[in-house]
DNA sequence: TCTTGTGACTATGAATTTCATAGCAATATG
DNA sequence: CATATTGCTATGAAATTCATAGTCACAAGA
């Protein structure tokens, strides 16, 4: 199995280079907004991110040990289970989506538009893209919140699945 | 010259996954945390990263190609560029705060403790991990903070450039 | 029973990327 | 004229990635 480089762990005190060791791997990301996103099983995670089966199960494998995700077992005979994010991959949240604020304001052309809304549940307004909501002014936790996909991206995404089941 | 893998931009209108092809490499956002660590030459960030020359090169090369960093004459004869964040670039920092403070609170033993500490300039008191200053409640942005190493972290990165010094 | 399907992977091997070590070019300095 | 400085480029071995194919354990239908 590939192992993934485990670079320079406890080699220094800079937080963000600590975080990059875990998380420092575009695949490690992809399968993290797959998570969030509630893709809890293998297959849709890879159709999701388009990786192939060893970069899927090899960073699954690694999150998990990092302590960011627990399998869950759903079916015994045969054995089947589903990834969930544990505590320390939850608090990642506010890295995705201050990723996801960059990324939807620098990485597209203007009329391609957004691709997420989140509604901020305890004002019931658009949250935006901050870190506090926009509409009310208040500091967002992931719990208050309630993403909702664009029809475009929507359809983009049933298609991933679509042709990934056709594949096989 | 080493190019730096592209995939799927424009194939998805996931923000993450766009902000991923330009960001979604360890040495990128370690070149990344220097620049907003005003580290603006190409020794200082080879020194600070640990990379070698190709790997820096490298995502200099691709950051300036994105749009997030510009060259800068500072010398002619010989000719010699310092590296400066451009606005998308600089609009990165939210995302490098929230991964610092996953980091800090993450990928620390608890007797390692903090390595940065923020101070809010508007209110002049510590700002703390979150986007909003722990101790005035206002959202926080990068001019509005000044960033201290604890002494421990400055010494290692002392440490770091002396041994890249004598090393050549 | 035999076949087909499903979910979660593992195996293989070619193409790329990374890493470590060296080296170079154009001055500046002593 | 020799050495140092800065910012890279070159080389080749080692590791990683990617695409394609296959496996394994069981379930369900013909």
């Amino acid at each position: 199995m590939a192992k993934i480089k485990d670079n320079t762990t406890d080699q220094t005190l800079c937080p963000v280079a600590r975080a990059e060791t875990v998380v420092g791997d575009r695949w490690t990301v992809l399968v993290l907004r797959e998570l969030f996103a509630r893709s809890h099983r293998f297959e849709e995670i890879q159709a999701q991110t388009g990786g192939t089966p060893q970069m899927i199960a090899a960073r699954l494998k690694k999150l998990e040990a990092d302590g960011m995700v627990t399998r869950r077992v759903y079916n015994k005979h045969p054995l089947r289970h589903e990834y969930h994010l544990t505590e320390k991959g939850a608090a990642f949240f506010p890295v995705l989506m201050a990723l996801r604020a960059w990324g939807e304001t620098w990485c597209k052309s203007p009329r391609e538009g957004r691709s997420m809304n989140y509604t901020h549940l305890v004002c019931g307004k658009p949250a935006g893209l901050g870190p506090v909501c926009e509409s009310c002014g208040e500091p967002v936790h992931r719990e208050d919140m309630a993403g909702e996909r664009t029809p475009k991206y929507q359809r983009e995404r049933d298609a991933r699945w679509e042709a990934f089941k056709a594949a096989r």
